[in-house]
DNA sequence: CTGTTAGCGCCTTCAA
DNA sequence: TTGAAGGCGCTAACAG
């Protein structure tokens, strides 16, 4: 086929791969190499017969473009930065999934990073990344050294905040106000009838969106002349583990709490498990309010009164809406994904 | 300082984020652009007085490097392929922990894809990915289309196939054997006294590994003179709230039943839960059995009996596996990384 | 210790 | 509808 032409003769430098090139399926298509890179773009005007001839060569050859060197000559890489401070906390893959879900079929491909909670570490990535020369970038938070702030502002991509719309964003961020949420479980727990008030944390020099939830709770408390009761925090991530020991050691101190809220679901369940375990009737001895409305609250024996963020959302919104535009705009722009109490059984 | 000299001359491209450039820096730093590659590489002797006057220009200019050009030029992008089926399934975050960890600092980026247990996403995955001449390329499981194992043969970079190593790999495998850890399964609760054994599972089209362990449960079960009393599939992804409805159907069947091993700790944790909710006694009325160890399984009110996979050790050694060995070798390698059996209080 | 030359593989801009 | 020339930003290989 193809006359069987022999491409051997061009000299190929020997490193990596030793891939095939443009110039090669060019040369066994007979036509240059730019008409090749146009039909694989479907761009500019092709005759359907060279269009075929080049295909073939393409098929005979296994072409794989080199996206280095494409991203290089034209002006975008097709990468998106993405940083986020865990994958051990399931809400950040879920974050992932909307990105992914969103950027399918786009052509673009999302290079991860993972920053442990860590500033310094973040800064390095975002340094990192930027050296992709990505399309644009995803983070997750506010909390940057000046640096980052700095780096992420001179890039002049776009860059989206996520997870929380409590700070002013670089550029746009996209999530739900963690301040709101923790005042409104407040409120939501005195409409209730409940009034001697617990609280269950883990560290929040990690995860401030925590912090910014207790906040909001006890602004809500101190506006209804209440104020917690006692609260038990845990100095390390949050876990189910950690949400069941620490249950216990605040019940401990406080038989007469009648509710505790928890700084997530992952300590909430533990909590229940707690409860569970140590035979104390759920919502009659003790009601317990977590927080991100995860699946497997909803599993329980008795499924958990939460408040449902919608982490999907956010990754899928947060790349729909970088995508609209290439430039930056001038202002900011701060999209609220919104959340729901989730009435459960706890509470 | 630096004499303040106007570096505005150069004609510069419109083009995106109109970056600085290793000639800006140059030109600045008024030595040669190969010299502050150099530096910037700690590649070559350099004289302080130089490194320092580059080190001041890059400061100056905030010069990020365009990692683009640089993979193009050299051989390797730094960058390397991964490809999962999911990122729901919390088994797969964590292997991404653990090649996270192990890039650290390495100056390597994973490019993540996302198949959703379809093959034919995953070769265009992998096609993608390849053109970004990645220099190693992660991916889970051996179930591929014949096109993708091509693409990934031919392209000479390093090849990890991870989670199991019941098949040949391309180059290395990395995980244990799924259909080892089904027949020990079997075994263990054999020994343990258990007879009348039910399953519990999901949909196997997307799971393949879950199959091996059903298979290998099986064929300890056939050993013995056994066989599974009953079991019940769910048609779609595992989930806690699946496991607890197919036990629930399960044993609305087969009231006799001793033991059920689940397809994975998900859905063997809503078997606990149903278990709880329906007052039946764990391990007296009914045992089970999971896989994967996850955390929340041994912070249910009694630990589930299960396997514990080491997901982020499979990530790792990938890692580490691959980046001891540029190129190919010969033959296949295959890692198994193990599993345990952890007795808990539910078998 | 530093610089020169010559690409890496592709795409943009112009011309035919 | 196709092609030629030049360059994207960087680095390898050799000089000096």
């Amino acid at each position: 086929m193809l006359g069987g032409r022999n491409i051997g003769g061009r000299k190929r430098s020997s490193r990596q791969g030793a891939s095939v090139t443009l110039a090669e399926v060019a040369e066994l298509a007979e036509v240059s190499e730019i008409t090749v890179s146009r039909i694989l773009r479907n761009k500019g005007p092709v005759a359907e017969a060279t269009r075929k001839r080049v295909m073939a060569a393409v098929e005979a050859t296994g072409y794989v473009p080199n996206r280095l060197a494409g991203g290089l000559a034209s002006a975008g890489s097709g990468l998106i930065g993405v940083i986020v401070p865990s994958l051990t906390n399931i809400v950040f893959p879920e974050v992932l999934r909307g990105i992914h879900a969103a950027l399918d079929r786009s052509g673009l491909q999302p290079v991860v990073g993972v920053t442990g909670y860590d500033m310094e570490a973040e800064e390095h990535l975002v340094e990192a990344l930027l050296a992709w020369k990505p399309q644009a970038m995803v983070i997750a938070g506010f909390d940057h050294t000046e640096r980052t702030r700095r780096m992420l502002q001179a890039s002049g991509v776009r860059i989206a905040e996520v997870m929380e719309i409590d700070s002013k964003p670089i550029d746009i961020a996209v999530g739900l106000s963690h301040r709101q949420a923790g005042f409104d479980t407040g409120r939501h727990l005195i409409e209730r009838g409940y009034r001697r008030f617990g609280y269950v944390g883990h560290d929040w020099c990690a995860d401030r969106r925590a912090r910014l939830r207790y906040d909001g709770l006890a602004a809500c408390l101190a506006e209804h002349g209440l104020g917690l009761v006692d609260e038990a925090l845990f100095e390390g991530p949050s876990s189910t583990i950690a949400g069941r020991d620490m249950l216990a050691r605040l019940l401990a101190r406080q038989p007469d709490i009648d509710v505790v809220v928890f700084s997530n679901d992952d300590m909430a369940t533990g909590g229940v498990f707690h409860c569970i375990a140590a035979s104390i009737r759920l919502k009659e001895d003790v009601a317990i309010f977590g927080f991100n409305g995860l699946d497997i609250g909803q599993a329980l024996p008795v499924p958990l009164s939460t408040i449902r963020s919608n982490r999907f959302l956010i990754g899928r919104t947060a790349i729909e809406r970088i995508l609209e535009r290439h430039e930056r705009p001038e202002g900011a722009t701060i999209v609220d994904t919104g959340y729901e109490i989730v009435i459960g059984g706890t509470a």
